[in-house]
DNA sequence: ATAGACCCTGTAGTCGCTACAGGGTCAAGC
DNA sequence: GCTTGACCCTGTAGCGACTACAGGGTCTAT
């Protein structure tokens, strides 16, 4: 009988650019269902876990926490569900993401105003006198 | 003799905006000094340490890192050297801030093109669908 | 004398991993 | 059959920058 060899987690980890490490601790805080054993007590897996972690791995690279991925993954589980719920999430997420960008844009202005001048002894340093105000 | 009351730990907190329990974390991690203490062993603090604090706040709100700040503390304290190296930590920050706001923005684009479509059952929703490719 | 606001120390929790320590398993080469 | 080295296992501790207790003590006003 043909019996392909088990993808153990350093497959799982090459293939989707998760490191094993993290592999283990989405699996303990509940993010991806634990897989099958081998005999020698290797994690075994199969496609869907494969598939799961890429969804893992795109959302977390998009910003969202990995409450909201859970959340997410829940819904996409439950398939006959309306899809507004991801929407929600997805929503907030944006308005997180564009409430920093604006924080960061006014930060930026003020660390151009602070890096744009002179050097000189500390006495008379910019930077430090605009953080003393 | 008149005796003002001594600054209190409350004192410090209302007059920067830092929390208390942060006050005491700067403590125990070196960023502010140890104050001398009443009888009834409360934390006595000085302008000084008003001064400090008020720039730890400012440069924390600016997103510079307590290590980025440590070190912008000390350089502060030793007034005779020059101000390269606070720029230096300044640019760094400040090339930082502009990868962050890089980075949100492109994510900003993606989280748009997710949201903005219609509703409908999970099994066709967008937002999964673009988490799975 | 007592209530209530404030202060003290020390420890554990948060988030999302990362890095060990101290072992076991497996495939290939000799 | 034995060894080497790559891989896997569990469990725990660490990061940064706080935050939140628990279990006490102090100070001020009534």
């Amino acid at each position: 009988m043909a019996m392909t060899r088990p993808m153990t987690i350093g497959h799982l980890a090459r293939e989707t650019g998760v490191r094993v490490e993290t592999i283990r601790f989405y699996e303990k805080c509940g993010l991806l269902p634990p897989p099958a054993r081998t005999g020698g007590n290797y994690r075994a897996y199969e496609e869907s876990h494969l598939r799961r972690l890429h969804f893992i791995r795109r959302a977390r690279e998009l910003g969202f926490s990995l409450d909201q991925v859970r959340a997410m993954l829940a819904m996409s589980d439950n398939k006959n569900q309306s899809c507004e719920a991801v929407d929600a999430i997805a929503r907030v997420h944006l308005e997180e993401v564009e409430r920093k960008i604006a924080d960061l844009t006014e930060l930026k202005q003020e660390l151009d105003r602070m890096v744009n001048h002179a050097h000189g002894p500390i006495a008379d340093c910019r930077i430090i006198e605009t953080l003393n105000r």
